[in-house]
DNA sequence: GTGGTCTAGACCACC
DNA sequence: GTGGTCTAGACCACA
């Protein structure tokens, strides 16, 4: 796991997406614990409220919710968290082709710039 | 053109991106005469020193300069512009792949996706 | 019966407040014994510990009674149960009647949107 | 203004309801920008922290919008107030309502009940 | 001066 | 030990 940020954004927003994507990639199964805030906190050597912020949001939105005294858990509605996988997909295509648009690249020339990238290494 | 921004970021930032993407998609330029700071300022409704700071890094990434008494202008290295647009595209589809890497789509998925995209309309 | 929970209060005091209701209203009568702890606690599936502290306050206030050995009881005073009932009534009233002054409702306008209510469906 | 608090409940929750009630009753008006944060916070005695949160989550809400420096902003979008003033007070009088009916009041009595409450100090 | 973020640290109710 | 709240105080970008 990463955990780096950068000075751009929030570390709170950050931390949430990154622990969104976690969710929505099924690596937290639905349903299953998370770790305590101050377990996430200190292996993403933030201070816990920073990480307690992002749960926060997190909850929310629906994601995940709280068990008063025995911790997060990750929804078990599955029909929720791939709604949700799609929506954010949907909205980074229409961005991002958006902003391809912006740039002046057609379609189709979007298109063949992405079959190049295929092999490109990754960050 | 929309001047809308967001408050997420600076505004000078948004400022600065939108007028590059004029520039890099030609609808200013190589060669031509910017509109005043105040001009633009107005056009845009920001303070004019916002406007001002984002063409002062406009000019230092050299896609401007500006002429001592009579203004600023787009730079007429035609070969600057587009491999400042090249090397934009190629950031972002490198970064908008990764990111559906991470939501876990594949290639053929994220092909799939754009084309459904297709018809969307725009904003 | 349902025994659902909010996060935003204390489970115990949520019991609390559900038993003492059951007795107020009538269904344990006077005098009646209760279901043990371990019952009550399984019937609303939360920690023996917890139904025990709701069960305790209930004590203290005087609305139940526990004896020695063969549980605990319901209070046979009548007039006791009648004016706690009636205590809370006026409350619930008083406390209603501020909220909606606050958000700028007149008496009638009150009660003209709780004849509307009238029909609705319940939780 | 009162600005006191119980602590059964956070503060902020309780910062939020009353900055609410001011916004929907139409004490802060449509448009009209807020005091800052610090000053909210000292005229209420607490931490600006606190008063932050409370006003993050009525801008959640959208009943408010911050302007990146020049402060905070009533929504002008009457028919959202209106709106949020409607839907709470169709809650509370459902709740307020079903509580009754536990407690074993029939509506004609709630009415009665109202109607004597009527000249009631207030508090 | 404005909103906003982050930290450090303490304290609490709950189970 | 869990989540949660609150304070105090520092710092930052922005317009």
């Amino acid at each position: 796991m990463s955990w780096q940020f950068d000075n751009e954004r929030p570390i709170y927003t950050q931390l949430l997406e990154k622990i969104r994507i976690l969710i929505i990639s099924g690596q937290y199964a639905p349903g299953s614990r998370l770790p305590s805030v101050r377990e996430l906190a200190s292996e993403a050597a933030v201070n816990p409220n920073t990480m307690q912020r992002a749960l926060a949001e997190l909850e929310q939105s629906g994601l995940i919710y709280s068990q008063r005294t025995s911790g997060r858990y990750v929804t078990e509605d599955k029909i929720m968290i791939s709604s949700i996988r799609e929506s954010i997909a949907q909205e980074k295509i229409h961005s991002f082709y958006e902003e391809m648009k912006h740039l002046g690249y057609s379609r189709e020339e979007v298109m063949n710039l992405l079959n190049k990238d295929k092999g490109g290494s990754s960050t």
